[in-house]
DNA sequence: TTTATTTCGGACAAATTTGTCCTTTATAGT
DNA sequence: ACTATAAAGGACAAATTTGTCCGAAATAAA
């Protein structure tokens, strides 16, 4: 569904979120412990979300990341995917068709429209900060 | 979503169902001249396919690959899909985490399950031969 | 101002996916 | 039997994704 490095942004995303709204900012090293994942790998991901505005940096001693009040708010799912893996998961066709649409349409146009159509709203609908909730109180998880 | 092999799968899985119910028998180069696809790769593809008993393959003069009545009867996306990528697209985690689960699940568990169903829902219950049907009516298409 | 810490950024390396080439095997027609 | 045709299969190559390493830049604290 999605590529490594955008499984990697979510999860960093998710994690910086619910530290930062405890007023905790964190590193790389703090993130991919937090999140199981490879150290330099994620703090690429890391710069691509900072160029993207979906978090925060800071360089230097008691440096790292944080996730600001105002995008904990507004950011959602969508915003973290299309920074990483932009927008084919959910526009581009099903079967690899460059020039698929509702007038040549692949065969499967239709059906997959429906999944599709389901995951990008899915994604467009759910917040960073929803998806703390669950971490916070142990009920869902980042590593494993 | 899917892999480009599995892309080229389906759509060559499509073209020679299209072509076996008008009892044609149809080869490599004509697959992939009519999906648009590297012949090689998409030989390595077909073989795969065969393996899988999705469509049935002839050596020599007048050889070439058919899908059999049966299979065009019964073979579903799924099969296809099954056969080139597995079933890791609805069945893995959203987030990438091995061991998610009901009882320990990654933040977007349930958001993803329902998008997921429905994915799995539709290529089980999607048929290659109904996938022919707009094809053959210049509705669809298959390359471009 | 020096030092320690942390992100940034470029070059490089490994792994995987995508794609090619060529030889072998099967088979139909002559 | 010979030839032409087509799939099977192995080895190899290119491209992309995933991942590492290391020096540069920024910054806080001593």
């Amino acid at each position: 569904m999605f590529s490594k490095a955008c499984e990697y942004g979510i999860r960093a995303s998710i994690y910086i979120a619910e530290q930062s709204i405890v007023g905790i900012r964190v590193n790389q090293k703090q993130i991919s412990k937090a999140i199981d994942s490879p150290e330099a790998f994620t703090a690429k991901i890391l710069q691509l979300l900072t160029k993207n505005n979906i978090i925060n940096s800071e360089k230097g001693p008691s440096g790292g990341f944080i996730m600001v009040p105002q995008s904990i708010e507004k950011i959602k799912l969508s915003h973290v995917v299309f920074a990483i893996d932009g927008d084919e998961v959910y526009k581009g066709c099903g079967l690899g068709l460059k020039k698929c649409n509702e007038k040549k349409p692949c065969p499967v146009h239709d059906k997959f429209k429906l999944v599709r159509d389901e995951l990008k709203n899915m994604l467009e609908t759910t917040t960073i900060k929803e998806l703390t909730h669950g971490l916070k109180d142990g009920f869902t998880f980042l590593k494993r």
